[in-house]
Parts: C-alpha cells; sequence; structure tokens
DNA sequence: GCGCTCTTTCCGTCTGATGGAAAGACTGGC
DNA sequence: GCCAGTCTTTCCATCAGACGGAAAGAGCGC
C-alpha cells in the first residue's frame, strides 16, 4: 500500500492555485526558491513544483542560474501593457523637464482603492535616491500628491479616508475637521504641500494633472526640509502638470486605478 | 436531453488554459472584449468566460467601465519586479544625465534571445518621439546597441545571428564576415555605430554596459541622420555607461535576459 | 420588430489536478 | 567520509472540479 491518500483538495479553483504562486513575490521577494514558494503561497511542495513549471513554460516566471525563481521577461512585458504605462509615457518628458527645472525629486500618482500608487519617480544623479519606487503606495491624508488625488476624490472616499488617519511623524496631521479645510484649499488653489507629515526632514508640493475627463493624476515635488526655496518649483510644477494633461488627451487612459486594496505602505 | 456533451477538452493543462487568455493582449491590443480574447486564446466563450473572471479576482486583469478587459494594477506591480527593473532602476538618472549632455534620445537594453529587449528608453520633451518603447525588441545585427550586445555575446550566439541576417533598409549590412569585422571592431574599440542600418533617418552609437560579472547592457544614443556632430556624444555616452556599471555593483541583476525568442520586432 | 453579436448562466460528463511518500541531490558539521 | 538535515523531483491512486455546448439574456443597428 504506497500511499493512504489522505484527500485533501479544497475548496480552491485550479487556477486560482496557479495564480497564488505569485503571492510569494513581492517588493522584498524578488526571488524565491520553491518550497520558499511552497511555504508564502501556502501550497504543498509537489503542488508548487508543478505550478511553477508551468508558469515557467509560460515565461511569467523565470529560473535563474541558481535554481531559484524570478518574475520573468513576459510578465514584465504584460505589465508594461497596463494603464499606469500608458500615463507614464506620456508624463516622462514632463517629468524631465520639471526634475532639471527644480533639482529635486519628482513624483506622478494615481488614486488606487484609498492609497495613492506610484506610477513613476525621476530624480537627478545627485539628489539622494528616495523610498517610494513606481509601484509603491502613499497614504492619501499626509502626501502631497495624496492629498491632492483626494481632495478630487468623492466624498465618499473622503470620509473613508480622514475617519481614522494614520499618524507617521508628530507632524501628520489627523485631525478630520483640519483635513477637510486642507482638502477645500487643494481645491480652491490647486496646490496641495506636505511638510513632515509623512517622513520626517520631507516637504513636497503637488498638483493635479487634468486629463479630458477630469483629474486623472498628481504630480509632486519632493525636497529635503533643509532646501530653502521650494515656492520656487511653483511655476515649473504647474508648467510640467498642465504638459501632461495636454499629452493625454489623445493617450486613452482607461481606468488607471482599478479599485482594490492592498495595504497603504 | 438538455445536451450531447461532445467533449472536447484536448490534452492541455487547465493552467496553461488560464494563461493563455494572456495571449490576447500584446503592444496592439491593451484591451480587450471577452470574444476577442475567446478568439485569439483559441479558447471557447464559456471557458474564457470564466478563466477571465478568476484572473480578474485575482487583480492580473481589470475590467473596464465599457465591460472590456486590461491589464490589471497586480500585473504592472509583478512585472516591476522583474530583473529589468532592477536595471533600470540603477540606471535612470544616468540616463537622465546622456539625455541633458546630448539632447538625443537614449536607450538601455538587454539580451533576450536573439534579440535586444529595449529596458529603458528616454527622450527630450522636444525631442521628435521614436518608438520602440520599453519592452520593445530591436535586431541585433543593425542596431547599435544590438551590436555591442552581440560583440559580447558567445560566439554560438553570433553564428546564429550573423548567418541570416535580416534586410530593413539598403544600408543594413548582411555580409556575415564584414560584420564579424564590426564585431571585432567593438570590441576593441568599446563603440558602436549603426548608420541608418535599421531605420532610414536614424543613426546611432552605443557602448557596452559593464557590470560586475561582465556586459549586462548595452547604452545608445539615438540622433536623427541629420545632427551634425553625434560624436560629440561619445564622452557623456561612456561617462554613463561606466556610472550605470558602478552603480550596480550591489544591486543584484540576476538573469537580466532570460533566453526565448518571441519575434524580433 | 427582427436579426445579429456579445455576455452570462447552467449542468451532465469524465479528465486531469492533487499531494503524500519516497527517492535523489546538495550542503555543512565533525 | 559519513550522517543529518533541507531542498528538489518523480510517481501514482483517487476523485474534485474543469470543461464547453446550449440556451437565455442584453445591446444595438436598421
Amino acid at each position: 500500500m504506497p500511499s493512504p491518500p489522505v484527500r485533501t483538495a479544497p475548496g480552491r479553483s485550479a487556477t486560482s492555485r496557479a495564480l497564488s504562486v505569485l503571492d510569494a513575490f513581492d517588493d522584498g521577494h524578488h526571488r524565491a526558491t520553491l518550497s520558499q514558494i511552497a511555504r508564502r503561497s501556502g501550497l504543498p511542495v509537489a503542488t508548487a513544483h508543478r505550478l511553477v513549471a508551468e508558469l515557467c513554460a509560460a515565461r511569467l516566471l523565470s529560473r535563474t542560474r541558481d535554481g531559484s525563481y524570478e518574475i520573468g521577461a513576459r510578465m514584465w512585458r504584460l505589465g508594461l501593457l497596463a494603464p499606469p504605462t500608458t500615463l507614464r509615457e506620456a508624463a516622462l518628458p514632463h517629468l524631465q523637464d520639471l526634475v532639471i527645472a527644480t533639482g529635486q525629486t519628482v513624483h506622478l500618482a494615481v488614486l488606487d482603492g484609498t492609497g495613492a500608487l506610484v506610477v513613476e519617480r525621476l530624480a537627478g544623479s545627485r539628489t539622494q535616491p528616495t523610498r517610494h519606487s513606481p509601484g509603491g503606495r502613499l497614504p492619501l491624508h499626509c502626501t502631497a500628491v495624496g492629498k491632492v488625488l483626494l481632495a478630487h476624490g468623492g466624498a465618499e472616499l473622503q470620509e473613508q479616508v480622514l475617519n481614522a488617519p494614520t499618524r507617521f511623524t508628530p507632524w501628520t496631521v489627523t485631525d478630520p475637521a483640519q483635513l477637510h479645510r486642507q482638502l477645500a484649499a487643494i481645491r480652491d488653489s490647486g496646490l496641495a504641500r506636505s511638510a513632515q507629515e509623512h517622513r520626517k526632514g520631507v516637504s513636497a508640493l503637488a498638483r493635479a494633472v487634468r486629463g479630458p475627463s477630469g483629474v486623472v493624476a498628481a504630480l509632486g515635488v519632493l525636497a529635503p526640509l533643509t532646501t530653502p526655496r521650494l515656492d520656487g518649483a511653483i511655476n515649473p510644477l504647474t508648467a510640467a502638470a498642465a504638459a501632461i494633461g495636454v499629452s493625454m488627451t489623445d493617450a486613452d487612459l482607461g481606468e488607471v486605478a482599478d479599485l482594490g486594496s492592498s495595504p497603504t505602505v
């Protein structure tokens, strides 16, 4: 009697199992061995082994020289077809102009659920490298780009976010009434600010990017607190935001943000 | 008798079927309706319907307002974990420097099978937008970046590629012996050129990017043929290629290129 | 209203997914 | 060199759930 087959097979579909292999990969895990994948995705090794082999055959994963697995070139290319890329392509030249004009790091973000999804981040070669690469998520209530997106998001979203604002630094504003006033001011002036509300020592300015159908993204400039006059960035920021909006009239965005909530970083 | 079930179920695995849905998306097809997906992937509609729903649940696809499907934010984020992104991140500031220094469009490409995979492309805001966005593929024998990668690729690869070089323009060099001499010269001088060999009216310069373990990528500058002195770009190009190599010593690249051949564009 | 295409649901059939076990491959300790 | 531990790969008996034709529903143009 070779095996007393205990039969497990829970109620999950074959496909969802295969896709759960991808759960093993995230920001902190660009590579994984078979057994790591099995552990992280909750699958038996034998099953993980079979599924991983199929994903490799489809080039969604690829195998490294040392036998571990990583995201494959096909996945990268498919990811480039997603809406954020269209936006990124339209915005990139103007982001460069803005980096040159201000010498600071710039951010382009879209609304994604209750967070801001960073679509692109550009810095000069001598600027301090920042956190928040493309694909990262920022909170809406305490970052400049987040506030812009929140100010132009629905009332429903604002309620949801402003109800329990997380505190990140001593300067994070957590009073819903005060935040509501900030949002009104942003809609009024078109300009959002954050001074150390998310990261100590970092202040930021942001503006909405208006496409043909309203606000589609937020453009921000980040600078160390020590920077003397961030206000000098206002004009180039305004120009860049407008230019991006214009160059998007043809580039159909689709739904840049599809709701659903990964945890806000 | 409700259904005379003809039984089809070919020999394909459930997972490969699910993944074949992704075949419906490529450069020319950022969006697709259910029946387009079914047609393009060769699946019965009912099956496609079920699979697409699962992929949406996993956020690898998402549904647009008008009912069609597109690549989802999750796929985009997973794609960002692939090796090209690591390289891109390391290179980006230096690509910007190079754009500023030369005023021309720059390219970063890695070897992928028998083609060059464009990892990033940067242009000034006033430069003519070029073809070949990230994710695009270039031929190895008639582009500057391609020649660099080919010159440092294995002899086996060179044989394979130089055996039947495709002609793109009247200036494309298709004589294997002459191409071999070009590659030797490139290994010697470190500099590759292409003058209208791939696209009429476009000339280019490229250099290898050397990481800790040899040549990992090629960096190129593209310019319209009318540009008076592209040679002025040589110094900044050399500096940028070196800088990228240095900033990669820590950023582990893994296998940037995993072989396998999609058709070279 | 009619015909066409596209989307969604239903359900009877039986294929191929599943995972425990065991063998094989490495690695490191001593 | 040998043993212990971890990771990878293969095998296969069992039955869960994938499959897709058909039919109903939803739009749309004429």
